[in-house]
DNA sequence: GTCTATATGAAGATAGAC
DNA sequence: GTCTATCTTCATATAGAC
């Protein structure tokens, strides 16, 4: 989605600005405040582009998607073999290292926050999820057609779910690289 | 911690009905007035059992591992081999298969709520980690003496956690019953 | 010790001037 | 379209009557 007008551009904006916003604070210590200082927006007028907080999340999230659709497009189109590609998905969290250590999974902790008491937005964020398992579901497919694909999906996710939650919870970086080692000789003894 | 007197009991109650309320709403979203309806006491006297929400939160952190280690302690006694130890531990999300697909676990979701913007909580918090962790080294070093027993410790929590993620997600029981029976035959090939 | 009334601040959201 | 001022609600927390 192309920002066209100046409108859209503002819009687009503070998307992207509360992207990482809702990452480091999650959705309930993300007040409107914060999405306006850290878009550089005067307060009041962030309800010109979004009417509520709902709306923003749900914008973000689509946002997210639409990056993360174009990342695995890139995916297909450079690596050649499902099990690389595999790979490169779950080396995920050793790129993304400090972040992961630090504030989690984007996905997951915010799943784990609105699953609690706000399941209507809970369903937003499980789209994220959806995306990757879609994804997922194709590689697994190719590498082992005999498989569940849906079960192994779900489990390399789970995986990396795991993962995330205890390096943030000890902000161990060894942790992760030592894990993604044991999901690779997981993965290689799939084929 | 035995309540001695009204005031220590009522304290001791209040505790109690705000560890469910921690699980079910999460730390941000619980308010005092949801503490003081949950345990029956009106709103304003809270603050004369605890200053404040930190400390209401610590004095629960308190007392769920208490109970971990009064369980913990019986597991030890009842159940003779480390291995049939550390099955038992592994199935806690099957026994609570209900809680666990609607609020993920109590330990998790807490940590990474804290864990975004309130690390001193999340310090407090991890305490619920670092009892079970503890256990199971010792679980482990009876089950493979030349094992990294810390290590494996980390890796069956780390599967505990990401399933308890996707499950609450997906709502998903047979997930779990799924990854626990993984998860059980893992430990087997390591006797 | 127990409870009510209230102070204080910040949140989401809106009205309306410019 | 842009921004300020403000409404309402609800949060944590406190003062002080009983």
């Amino acid at each position: 989605m192309v920002a066209r007008n100046k409108t859209e551009q503002i819009r687009q904006h503070i998307i992207e600005t509360t992207d990482d916003l809702l990452y480091h604070k999650g959705f309930n210590l993300m007040s409107f405040s914060d999405i306006a200082a850290a878009a550089d927006v005067p307060r009041g007028n962030i309800y010109y582009y979004f009417k509520t907080k709902d709306e923003v999340l749900t914008a973000v999230i689509e946002y997210r998607i639409e990056q993360m659709r174009a990342m695995l497009e890139t995916w297909n189109e450079e690596i050649k073999t499902p099990l690389e590609r595999l790979k490169r998905y779950t080396n995920i969290p050793v790129i993304e290292l400090e972040d992961v250590t630090r504030y989690g999974c984007p996905m997951g902790s915010l799943n784990t926050e609105l699953g609690k008491s706000q399941r209507t937005l809970q369903a937003v964020s499980r789209k994220q999820y959806d995306t990757f398992l879609t994804w997922l579901k194709k590689q697994f497919k190719e590498l082992v057609p005999d498989g569940n694909t849906k079960h192994l999906a779900m489990h390399l996710l789970m995986l990396t779910q795991g993962l995330a939650v205890l390096a943030q919870s000890y902000q161990d970086k060894s942790l992760v690289r030592r894990e993604i080692n044991y999901i690779e000789t997981w993965l290689d003894s799939l084929v």
